[in-house]
DNA sequence: GTCGATGTTAGCAC
DNA sequence: TGTGCTAACATCGA
């Protein structure tokens, strides 16, 4: 469920595990991942030192010596993992990255909405996909410039990787039910302490979740998520979360915005 | 068998 | 140009 907070666990796993690691094959299982032709990813990887890693909103790199940059975006349901022999190669491995040291790094999705691709930097790729700067990075004032005059919807907007990139559909849902705002205001009736609240509640809901390692059912009590219907953490098979945290008697609303399944409280979020 | 899904992008209509 | 809606992608798991 690669948001944010997630992509940043999978980074400090690679870090730790291909940090001035010399990768010594590419194994492509599944080419529907790759963004790039095999020969040309291949000839680029193989031989190379990985001497560095990086993150913006939910693209995770990976620096090699060459001065090239491998991009890894995990779509929805990418992962990562280690292995040393075939046998445990980790269910629906797509690309594995052997190592000198002859561990295997995989690039694992499922649903193959995941791509693996090159770019000259991290900038050059920023620029070519048009990205925000990355959500944990965004100042009040900037989120506010570049939200503040614009007439739709808020959520949308923040789901918008143009605009500041890193949040995804739950995450909104958390952030927007942190700092008591309906998804559906329009964002330039939104006040500075508006604005404050917002990127507050950002800063609060991606540090818990990298914290907790994108863990979501150890997030506090007073976390919204636990409302979602994937949440089983209290007893299997019943969702015991369906009441807000703050008004334990007031169901959380389901609803739909922009088309996304959207979470909130009637009670502290009231529509404008 | 049916439905929905965490992300992204293209196409289309206004 | 901005906006918003829908479908498509591929597949799993409830």
């Amino acid at each position: 469920m690669p948001e944010l907070p997630e992509v940043e666990t999978y980074r400090r796993f690679l870090e730790e595990v291909m940090l001035h690691q010399t990768i010594a094959a590419l194994e492509v299982k599944d080419a529907h991942v790759l963004a790039v032709e095999e020969d040309t990813l291949r000839q680029a990887l193989v031989g190379r030192t990985v001497t560095g890693t990086s993150r913006l909103g939910k693209n995770c790199f990976l620096l090699l010596d060459s001065g090239q940059v491998l991009v890894l975006h995990f779509g929805m349901t990418g992962d990562v993992g280690a292995y040393r022999d075939e046998p445990d190669a980790p269910r629906f491995t797509r690309v594995a990255f052997h190592l000198g040291s002859g561990l295997r790094v995989a690039f694992i999705d499922p649903r193959k909405f995941g791509r693996i691709r090159l770019a000259d930097s991290v900038s050059q790729y920023q620029s070519a996909k048009k990205l925000g700067p990355d959500a944990l990075d965004i100042s009040a004032a900037e989120l506010q410039a570049r939200l503040g005059k614009r007439k739709t919807f808020l959520k949308p907007l923040l789901l918008d990787q143009g605009i500041t990139a890193g949040l995804g559909n739950w995450i909104v849902d958390e952030v927007l039910f942190q700092a008591r705002l309906h998804p559906e205001r329009a964002a330039h009736t939104l006040t500075t302490p508006d604005f404050e609240a917002l990127h507050a509640a950002v800063q609060l809901v991606l540090s818990t979740a990298i914290q907790h390692e994108a863990t979501y059912r150890a997030f506090p009590a007073s976390f919204l998520i636990h409302a979602r219907e994937w949440d089983d953490s209290a007893t299997p098979g019943t969702n015991q979360h369906q009441y807000c945290p703050r008004h334990t008697t007031t169901k959380i609303d389901k609803t739909y915005v922009g088309g996304r399944a959207t979470y909130t409280c009637p009670i502290c979020q009231p529509p404008s």
